[in-house]
DNA sequence: TCTGGGGTCCTAGGACCC
DNA sequence: TCTGGGGTCCTAGGACCC
């Protein structure tokens, strides 16, 4: 515990939702949802608007959409959230060396390793100015906690949303956390809190009161001793810059439950490619390779084989990964089918097989084609006869009416608002979807189109609010907020 | 219309070794 | 030849986080 507040805490507020609402000026001010569209999606993250109708992060989508017909359900386009984050995470650099990223919206600073004055005036004029930045530099809100220990600076920057700044004077944590619920601490889930109130134990107090011994025995050695140390505002863990990877998976949820084994083999074998293209693109190998199985009921398997050494070889975990699936039984139906590696190295393949080894992945990559063609034709139809998918919230360019984003689509026509992040809200006007002057587009940055862009001649793009707009006959949605993905 | 996708860390039992 | 003890690796599962 340091005896200044010199742990920065920074939580972008609603990430995904409030740069969709940047990007989308028709969008700023209403519910907006981020996450799975399809029937098995789940909320990533609501607007604080979609929040007071009860959304929340984690919940299945359908469940949102009872609650809030109203939002606009939008698929995360995490290119333009990624770009957003390298903004903010370069702001967090210049204030110190020490920056421990914890996802695209969340990290750590340690401000004494960046030369900051450990007093609490200093701290929060940091702080201040930080928030300030990154409104300038994103058009967007983070809030921001202050405290001598990690957990404290994060639990501060929680109480500080939305839009604050928040900071705990060491010497006041016990006063601070005692009355609070024990699902505030960090690691505290629904499964421990279920077990400490099962003991008696609601409050940081009494878990605290109820001492080290007893929380071991009922929550196990690493976790109890934990879990005091926290209660009583005890938490030395450093900021650490940059932690290596340990595994890298990915996987698939599917729309409707799969049955046929041939369709089972054929997509752990498409998400084995799929691993090591990231693998590679880390420029790692791995020595484990493990495969996730989710039945039709929900239940939860995993399966692993530890190779003689690591690799990036795609011909070697595909075959590992079909090993590994012929141990599962997989006649209920699969809900989820996923392919990680761990035990990663840095390692490129250069021993004397390398050749070898890139002539066999060419042969094993040409027969996934063919493999691929043979059950299921029209995935390799030429891209003119392809449907193509306009997802709700993507970015398109129209050749006449210019950048806009994808509202909804559905019976071949797709409706498109034509409005960028620094023009007034835009019109929405549809088209076929195979319309050829509609192509997909790229996010623009949220800020800097500046006045000239607002002054555009560009007819898509009016200086006019939404509700002065006359809708085109053809138009598919006449309110902007309105429901955007019909299915 | 129940429940994503990408991770981390911990536990526990068995194998295996000294 | 009735029974050790510790360390490490591997596998599987579970809790938790964003």
């Amino acid at each position: 515990m340091r005896p200044a507040p010199t742990i920065l805490h920074l939580d972008m507020d609603a990430f995904y939702a409030s740069a969709e609402q940047a990007a989308k000026p028709s969008l700023r001010g209403k519910p907006v949802v981020v996450g799975g569209i399809g029937p098995r999606g789940v909320v990533a993250t609501a607007s604080y608007e979609a929040r007071v109708f009860g959304v929340r992060s984690a919940m299945p989508t359908a469940q949102a959409r009872r609650l809030c017909p109203n939002a606009a359900y939008l698929s995360p386009r995490f290119t333009l959230y990624r770009q957003v984050s390298e903004t903010v995470m370069g702001l967090l650099h210049a204030l110190s060396p020490l920056v421990e990223p914890l996802s695209l919206d969340e990290a750590f600073v340690d401000l004494e390793a960046g030369g900051v004055a450990p007093e609490t005036a200093a701290v929060r004029a940091v702080g201040e100015q930080l928030r300030r930045d990154i409104r300038a530099a994103t058009g967007l809100t983070g809030s921001v906690g202050l405290a001598g220990a990690k957990m404290l600076a994060k639990i501060a920057s929680e109480q500080a949303k939305p839009d604050g700044l928040v900071v705990i004077p060491p010497g006041t944590e016990r006063e601070l956390l005692g009355p609070m619920s024990v699902r505030t601490l960090p690691g505290v889930g629904p499964a421990t809190a279920e077990t400490l109130r099962r003991a008696g134990i609601h409050t940081i107090a009494e878990t605290a009161e109820a001492g080290e011994a007893e929380l071991v025995r009922l929550l196990g050695k690493a976790h109890g001793a934990g879990l005091y140390a926290m209660a009583l505002g005890q938490d030395d863990r450093p900021v650490v810059a940059e932690r290596d990877a340990k595994s890298i998976s990915v996987e698939d949820t599917f729309e409707v439950d799969l049955t046929d084994r041939t369709r089972v083999r054929m997509e752990v074998l498409r998400l084995a490619d799929r691993c090591v293209q990231r693998l590679r693109a880390a420029g790692r190998s791995g020595r484990t390779v493990v495969i996730k199985v989710r039945n039709y009921d929900f239940s939860t398997l995993t399966r692993s084989e530890t190779l003689r050494g690591p690799t990036d070889d795609p011909a070697v975990i595909r075959e590992a990964a079909v090993r590994l699936l012929e141990l599962v039984d997989t006649t209920g139906g699969v809900r989820l089918l996923g392919v990680g590696v761990s035990g990663l190295a840095d390692f490129t393949q250069e021993d004397l097989f390398a050749q070898l080894t890139t002539e066999r992945e060419a042969e094993e990559l040409a027969r996934a084609a063919e493999e691929r063609a043979g059950a299921e034709p029209a995935e390799e139809a030429p891209e003119e006869e392809r449907p193509r998918r306009w997802h709700p919230g993507v970015d398109v360019v129209h050749d006449e009416y210019g950048a806009g984003w994808v509202q909804g689509s559905g019976l071949g026509r797709v409706t498109v608002r034509f409005e960028t992040p620094w023009s007034a809200p835009g019109r929405v006007r549809t088209f076929a979807v195979e319309d050829p002057a509609l192509r997909p587009g790229e996010p623009l940055p949220l800020v800097g189109g500046g006045p000239a862009a607002d002054q555009s001649s560009d007819p898509a793009i009016l200086p006019k609010s939404v509700s002065e707009v006359p809708e085109l006959p053809g138009d598919a949605a006449s309110e902007s907020g309105e429901e955007i993905s019909r299915r």
